[in-house]
DNA sequence: TTAGGGTTAG
């Protein structure tokens, strides 16, 4: 743009072509430098140049990019009084697309609805309006209006339907329009891939979105990254990271959403080490920190227990929106400091910042911490002044809080009267009856589940499992695991192996422990084997102790309990040499149990919310 | 010289 300003100051007579393609210009950079277009607009309204209907087209674009409502309206008045654009679908769609930027969907469903001659780039422009609204479904609305009124689709509209399927997580109809494509013979290109990619990594079909991903000859920065936010999602974070690296080394640059990408896999990785050098590459690269990405940081170093490191950033953020105030509260919660988690949401409070139910559920997690009964009631109260409190989270939260509180009549009085279609509540309450050791009432809500046709998922078997086994119900959870396979098609995974393991070593029922045990692979069965260590000192199976000791202290060398309990079996069989060697080897590598605490509500603070 | 398509946090 540079030079073409350079020429355009050279001539000396201008007319409505030349102003035009200063404007058209600065519309297509993009960016904050597109109002640029206003400039050039005013300059030839001054010199007395009427605008034509390419001129406007490019000012309405501009507008759009800039979310300029005002301006918008005034073009929009303009055409009126001048007759520019009247039936004119290229205009009207200009037109629209400026509403549906400027957040006035109204405005543009207004005139969509009263366009003559709909053109399928007036239906793409309604489409992608809608989606990128947040609002799919409407979207999809559109999508199916315009199939039904015999409107022939080109690829962009069949991307457009696919992504529709990609937010709303409807397989089964993408795979539909995918189909139309191939039908149709059209050549897919790499938008198009991309929202396929989109869509079968949001509708769990990962191994098909890898396979589109890998016949993309010539890859770009957004194809790397919805495939980096896939493998996030179906929660592959090293291999989000060598993708970053791969992608890096092809020679593309990252943009905003491969760094948050990225930070957010070193955060799961709790890698601060790699977070630390994608801090350095964005202060290296003059990459624009603004507040998307800080909270990104933030969370990461808090997730990797930097706390003072996630605070420094935290302090350096110009414009804290509610997730930098949510990420810096639950650092501190994740790390014992519930107090300063408190502290935060007085201050974000006195920012006058509203917040939402993930800072609520934050908060009642610090209450919970201490053991502030009373302060999570106001809580509770508090979700029903805001309307929060018909969330699946909050009251989930609130579940949990109460039943750990002590509070378990409060907590089920939740489940029933608030949430009892939503399958995740349930688990909490049967969680919550575990907690309290209650088995029996955790069969009793199992059965209830049954009657009342909720769909168990996995996590409402590791939960029943683990009550079982902590309760010494051995035959009740032997049954409800063989009826996970029969009755719910759920195979068993690890988690439910590593319960029913634990359950039956408990029981003394160590030999078919033993016969589970080696099923597993070695790497996800540590928790299952400190189960059988613990139980076979309990039952004086020294013997299958040891070998399951040396197993343990191979997979795990840095765990201190491991240590503990190895060390504590061979005492009990009067080994004292091994049972000091072994005490030996977790001092040696500066190894300490952390010790345990309780803590009671003794005089909760004045209000908080 | 003119319109419509892909990713994005707690």
């Amino acid at each position: 743009m540079v030079c073409a300003s350079k020429v355009f100051d050279e001539i000396t007579e201008r007319d409505v072509v030349v102003y035009t393609s200063m404007i058209t210009g600065y519309a297509l950079v993009g960016g904050h430098i597109t109002y640029k277009a206003f400039e050039f607009a005013r300059l030839m309204q001054k010199e007395g140049i009427d605008p034509n209907r390419v001129t406007m087209v490019s000012l309405l674009q501009a507008a759009a990019e800039l979310e300029a409502l005002e301006e918008g309206r005034s073009i929009h008045g303009y055409a009126i009084r001048r007759g520019i654009g009247c039936s004119d679908e290229v205009f009207e769609t200009s037109l629209m697309d400026m509403y549906i930027k400027c957040k006035v969907p109204t405005m543009a469903a207004c005139i969509f609805g009263r366009m003559k001659m709909k053109t399928i780039g007036s239906w793409n422009a309604m489409i992608t309006g809608y989606l990128n609204m947040g609002q799919p479904l409407e979207a999809l609305g559109h999508f199916c209006k315009m199939v039904h009124e015999n409107v022939f689709p080109d690829l962009i509209s069949l991307a457009n339907g696919i992504l529709c399927c990609a937010d709303l997580k409807y397989l089964q109809e993408g795979k539909t329009i995918q189909g139309r494509i191939i039908r149709i013979g059209y050549e897919l290109d790499l938008i198009a891939t991309t929202a396929l990619v989109d869509m079968y990594s949001k509708c769990n079909d990962f191994t098909r979105a890898r396979k589109l991903f890998d016949v993309v000859e010539k890859r770009d920065v957004i194809l790397y990254n919805v495939m980096m936010a896939g493998y996030l999602q179906n929660g592959f974070a090293t291999e989000t990271v060598d993708l970053f690296i791969e992608m890096v080394g092809s020679g593309l640059k990252p943009n905003l959403g491969s760094i948050l990408n990225v930070l957010s896999a070193l955060s799961e990785m709790k890698n601060v080490r790699g977070g630390r050098s994608v801090h350095g590459y964005i202060l290296k690269h003059e990459f624009r920190m603004n507040t998307e990405v800080a909270n990104q940081i933030v969370y990461m170093y808090a997730r990797c227990s930097y706390i003072y490191d996630a605070r420094q950033v935290f302090n350096g953020i110009r414009y804290k929106d509610l997730i930098s105030w949510t990420s810096m509260m639950m650092g501190y919660i994740y790390h014992a400091n519930p107090e300063e988690a408190i502290l935060l949401f007085r201050m974000m409070k006195r920012e006058k910042l509203d917040h939402d139910s993930v800072t609520l559920i934050s908060l009642l997690q610090a209450f919970l911490k201490l053991g502030h009964l009373s302060l999570a009631k106001e809580v509770h109260c508090h979700s029903y002044r805001t309307r929060l409190d018909h969330e699946t989270l909050v009251i989930n939260s609130l579940i949990t809080t109460y039943a750990k509180l002590g509070n378990l009549n409060m907590a089920r009085n939740l489940l029933e009267h608030t949430n009892r279609g939503c399958v995740t509540s349930w688990n909490t309450m049967i969680a919550a009856y575990g907690m309290h050791g209650n088995c029996k009432e955790v069969l009793r809500l199992f059965d209830r589940m049954r009657s009342e046709m909720i769909k168990p998922d996995d996590m409402t078997f590791t939960s029943i499992l683990t009550a079982c086994s902590h309760s010494g119900m051995v035959e009740e959870g032997l049954r409800v695991f063989n009826c996970m396979r029969e009755d719910y098609c759920i195979i068993p995974c690890e988690a439910h192996y590593g319960c029913i393991i634990d359950l039956l070593s408990r029981a003394g029922r160590l030999e078919e422990a033993y016969e589970l045990l080696k099923l597993l692979p070695a790497r996800q069965s540590a928790s299952a084997m400190a189960a059988m260590l613990a139980a076979s000192r309990i039952h004086g199976n020294t013997e299958l102790g040891e070998v399951i000791g040396h197993w343990l202290l191979d997979l795990e060398p840095e765990s201190p309990s491991v240590y503990n309990l190895v060390s504590n079996l061979y005492a009990e069989s009067g080994k004292w040499d091994e049972a000091a060697r072994t005490r030996n080897m977790a001092k040696m590598r500066g190894l300490k149990k952390a010790a345990g605490y309780s803590q009671i509500e003794l005089n909760p603070r004045a209000s908080t919310m």
